[in-house]
DNA sequence: AAACACCGTTCACCGCGGCGAAACAGTCGC
DNA sequence: GCGACTGTTTCGCCGCGGTGAACGGTGTTT
């Protein structure tokens, strides 16, 4: 959802219609004014005049507050994975296993349904899907995306997270 | 709960661990450092130097977010226990048990009750709810949730409570 | 006050099964 | 023929659930 400016405090009409209908909006305010109390979350604010990466950092804020959504990987037709401006390449098999995950992202997807669009004609054997995650899982590292496990329920493709080991 | 200052991008460090507990905190750039690009609602960040009324208007406004924010936990229907953005997966009896305790997160579950939904079919020892309930502490402990236990009725869950001891 | 029963915490251990990982082998395309 | 892709076997770790036991705090009884 597209962030709106209001000046305030100017438009305060206007910025009442926006807080009840919960549109992001970012309060430019006009030299002396005081700051409004609002907590909202998907409302900000600034004191002209500002620095214009200021602005478009607070803009770019409330805009991936609105969305709520973590940003998701892609796998494209020729079985790219995208993520954060960069790639990998992926093999059929591990195409279809992303897919499936990315489909899904941040949430479990059951062993089944994996082996199911990998194997539409049925799982050559038990350990197939694990070695093949096993390999997937290492191909996509270095773009920062993980696949977890979540024991005896399934896997899970999420953002990699920064790793605790260090103690 | 009390909004921290941090200076940026200086104390990172000391940043990434406010993070990791949720509390609210402002950071102060210096100089032409660019903002950061954190989404989380109880981050806030002003450029130095600055005016002190709006340096006070964003404390308040993080400290009222972080009075009105208390979510409770979820848990999913994968097992994964879901708070404040992370995640521990759950076995299938620790999943019986916090979903009955999040049901009622911040009040009391009888050993009863959570006896009966963990165990339908009887529990199997008397010693069984205890050491899963430690499990289920341990596992949680990450997340900043704890398990408190009210001696003759049962236990309660609710949000990690700041440790007094040194650490 | 001492003894006791009750309640809860924590640890060590076992059996089972899911999953990880390496190594090897077969197939296909350039 | 070389490398990428795929499938299989094998080994072994570790998560999970359950049990017994030691320990400690609390309230009650004698």
């Amino acid at each position: 959802m597209d962030v709106v400016l209001v000046r305030w405090p100017e438009e305060d009409v206007r910025l009442r219609q926006l807080r009840e209908t919960g549109s992001p909006r970012l309060l430019l305010l006009n030299g002396e004014s005081e700051p409004p109390e609002s907590a909202d979350c998907l409302e900000d604010w600034i004191r002209l005049p500002a620095d214009d990466r200021d602005m478009r950092a607070r803009v770019a804020r409330l805009a991936s507050r609105s969305e709520t959504q973590q940003p998701a990987p892609q796998v494209d037709g020729d079985g790219l994975l995208r993520y954060r401006g960069r790639w990998v390449a992926l093999s059929p098999v591990e195409s279809a296993l992303a897919i499936t995950l990315v489909d899904r992202f941040g949430a479990v997807v059951g062993r089944d349904t994996l082996a199911r669009r990998a194997w539409p004609e049925g799982t050559p054997t038990r350990n197939a899907l694990d070695v093949h995650m096993l390999r997937l899982r290492r191909r996509i590292a270095p773009l920062g995306v993980e696949v977890r496990t979540v024991r005896s329920r399934g896997y899970l493709m999420q953002a990699a997270q920064p790793r605790a080991d260090a103690q």
